[in-house]
This record gives structure tokens, C-alpha cells and sequence, in this order.
DNA sequence: GCGTTTTTGTTACGTAATTTTAATATTTTT
DNA sequence: AAAAATATTAAAATTACGTAACAAAAACGC
């Protein structure tokens, strides 16, 4: 899971609540479980949450009136409901009143998950990160973005392919790259031709590294090539 | 209405897709109707949606292979999927490739408007987050409104066709924006002169950037350009 | 409307990337 | 050790890209 979401879940029915909860801690979750409305509400203020899954018909506060409470506190805060009406009327209010979601019981705990993720898919827009563009190989780096190397100071552009190259020799570090994988990967078919063709960027990637003697790529005979550093 | 929302619609049922597209229309929307995949691939790349309505089975190309398609173009784009099974298995796949919401016929038209503008209201909202007038590109900002770069506190005028190249450089920010996708929406055909074109404009964009090296638009052989920063 | 400016499109050609070819070398199998 | 398979390397051929210079078209001011 990626950086620990917080899950608040409103939801009077026990056993729901705790099946629920157990599932989703084990998906990587971290789930604050609320008995009702106000008690959610409370642990709304009390703490950061990045999505809400809310019963609608829960005592003391339903999950309407909760839903709109929250929403005049955060505009953006992902809400899903929960419910056991399947009343057009109530999913169409539920929305209205800026629920994304509105899920029917009985539903299956998959389909809670795959909604969830879809949501917090488009809600956390994290997409800058994720990829570390830099990569230390021996006294040179190799800048996966840019398809550069850097080598003694020196920038050296990479081309497409050889940039395509390394990155599946380096995913593979210390470990063989099999001829057919990377060529179907790269070429789209392991034809004589384009076996040819590999041969010649795995040697023109060995000459950008001949500078740094504890990086090298080996040939494994009859398998493929192994990037060892 | 908001800025007339445009929707593409790809149903294969006639009637359905008739019945849709003028209740959306009577709503403020505008729809393009695809009877089959195939067309509604053309059309996504033949113009600007916000959103996409797919229904998942269609003759030449189905819902789920048409939507993997549309992701890899625009990874943002909503999408809701329309479906005549009730498969949860279905389910979970459709959200899992990049849907944001999945009906199951019979649905009501109402549902089905309610869950639009549900999306509609979470990914406008977040583009404006995402997507402001003044974009930072390293030291040089980008007013997207008034096609005006602003480099070292020279105001550079950009014309149309660089702006929306840009644009769509920066909505792929370290990926790769395919040649024959932004040829089709800026230029309207991928002929080898518009080609050319597209790369006439590239070598425009580069020399505004030649300040900013943190900034850089490599060419993908055979693919297209990737616009790293 | 008319000339000017700006923007966009076209063309030709140089450069670069990739694939193909071929000659040679190495490794494995028999 | 010979034969077969596989690998290395340079170089030629092919394909894709980059850019300058020019032409056409659209937008603008008068």
C-alpha cells in the first residue's frame, strides 16, 4: 500500500463494521470504525482522513446528514455510501449532496475495494514521484528520465533503445535478462534480425562503461545477458 | 451548465444510444454517439472529451480494450462503463483498468446522470487543482490562458498551435506523448507533412527551454516525445 | 479592400537512430 | 578436433527526426 490511507468507516451494523475492518487493515489500510453518526463525526474533526465510507441509515445521525456535515468542512474529502435501500431516489440524493459512490447491500467486499481504489485512484494524484529517476551505477549515473548518463561529468545522451536496454538490464541486476524476454519486450519478436540488433546495443552500452570496470554486462550463453555491478 | 462538458459515447443498442444522447443533450451536454469501439477510438482522438460513457460489450472492438486504448492516450479522462452483465468479476476488471464507475443495465437514466455529475463534479474540480493558469516549469512559468511563457522576466507570446502542442506535452509530463495521437488532435491527420510540422514546432518549443535545461523534450523513436522536467 | 504582419504549412536536405548485413570470433556439442 | 550454434563487431542500408528557408494562408491595422 502506498503511504498509509486513513479509512474513516461509519457503520452501526457490528458485524459489517468489523468484517469490513479486518479486510480492509489487511489490504494495508489504516480503518478508524465508527459505531454512528456522531461519534463519526467527532472522529472526522479529531483526525485526517482520506476517504469516508458511510452507512446511510445509522442511529443518532444518519449518513446523509453526517455526509453533509463533513462535506462543509472539506469540500474534497472522498465520501462512498453504504446502504441497504436500493431506492433510486436515495443513491440519486446520496450523490447529489456530493457522495461520489453509493453502494447497495448486500455487496461483495471485492467490489467495495475495487470502487475504493478507483476513487482514491483519482482523488491522490501522486503521479510526480513514484519513478526514482536517478540511479547510481558505480561511479555512474544514470538519469532513467532523461535517458542520460552521467560519466565523469561528462552527459551522455542515450538513445531510445539503448535507454530501453538498460533500464530492463538494470531491472534485472545481478540476475540474467533473457534474450527472448527483452527482445519481445523491446523489438516485439525474437526474430534472427532483431537478436542481431541487441547484439549491437549491448555493445555499444559496455563501451559507455568501459570507464567503470565494476559495472559489466556478461553474456550467460544461450540465455541472455547479466548486468553485474 | 458548466463550459459545455463534452461527452463521447460509445453504445452499440441504437435505441439506447439515441435515448442517452438526447436526454444528455436536453441537459446541457455535448454528445458524440459511437456505434462500435472502433469508431469511438477514431473519435476520442479526433477530439477534446471530458468525459467518456463505454459500454463494455460492442461489436469490433469491445468496452474494456477501448478504455486500456483511451488510458494509455489520456490517463486522466473519466470513465464510466455501461454494462449489461452483472458480473463482479466484470466489475472489478473495469475499475481496475482505469474506470471510475461501472452501471449495469437496467439502469435509470437518472442513476446515470447523477453518477456523471458526481464524476464530473471530482475530476473538474481536481483539474482545476491540477491544472492552474500559471504551470512552473522550472525557472520559466507558463500562463496557459494567455499562451505566454515568462522567461526570466521576458513576457514570450506563444502562438496557438505551440500552446496547444505544450499543453499537451505538459499533460504527459515525463511520458510519452505519442506523435500520431497529438498529430490527430491538433493537426486532424497524421500525414507525413503534418509530421513534419509537429516537428518544425517541436524545434520552436526547444529553443524557448534552451534557458531551462532542467527542462528538456526528448524525441521516443518511433514513438514520439516526452516532455521531462 | 489593401498591404503588412503573424502564423502556419511545405519542402528539401542534413543529421541521427535503428536495422540489416556480413565477416569474424567464440563457445558448446558431438 | 570438427561441426554447429551462438556471439561480437564494423559497416552499409534504411528509416526517422531536426532544421533552415521559403510559401501560403490567416489575422490585423488602416
Amino acid at each position: 500500500m502506498d503511504t498509509n490511507i486513513k479509512i474513516l468507516l461509519a457503520e452501526d451494523d457490528v458485524n459489517l463494521g468489523k468484517v469490513l475492518t479486518t479486510y480492509l487493515e489487511a489490504k494495508g489500510y489504516s480503518v478508524t470504525h465508527a459505531n454512528n453518526g456522531e461519534v463519526a463525526y467527532d472522529m472526522f474533526c479529531a483526525s485526517n482522513f482520506d476517504i469516508c465510507i458511510i452507512d446511510v441509515m445509522m442511529p443518532l445521525k444518519d449518513g446523509f446528514t453526517l455526509a453533509k456535515e463533513i462535506r462543509k468542512l472539506d469540500k474534497h474529502i472522498p465520501i462512498i455510501f453504504l446502504t441497504a435501500k436500493n431506492l433510486q431516489e436515495d443513491m440519486i440524493e446520496g450523490l447529489s449532496i456530493g457522495g461520489d459512490d453509493y453502494i447497495t447491500k448486500p455487496f461483495s467486499i471485492e467490489v467495495l475495494l475495487a470502487r475504493l481504489q478507483a476513487l482514491l485512484r483519482r482523488t491522490t494524484q501522486d503521479q510526480d514521484k513514484g519513478t526514482p529517476s536517478m540511479i547510481e551505477l558505480g561511479s555512474i549515473t544514470f538519469d532513467v528520465n532523461r535517458q542520460t548518463l552521467f560519466i565523469k561529468g561528462e552527459e551522455k545522451k542515450l538513445t531510445t533503445r539503448e535507454a530501453e536496454l538498460l533500464i530492463m538490464l538494470i531491472h534485472k541486476k545481478n540476475d540474467v535478462l533473457e534474450r527472448g524476454f527483452a527482445l519481445k519486450k523491446i523489438w516485439g519478436d525474437d526474430s534472427y534480425y532483431n537478436a542481431r540488433s541487441m547484439d549491437v546495443y549491448i555493445t555499444k552500452l559496455r563501451k559507455y562503461f568501459v570507464s567503470e570496470p565494476s559495472v559489466q554486462i556478461i553474456n550467460v550463453h544461450g540465455v541472455g545477458f547479466k548486468f553485474v555491478m
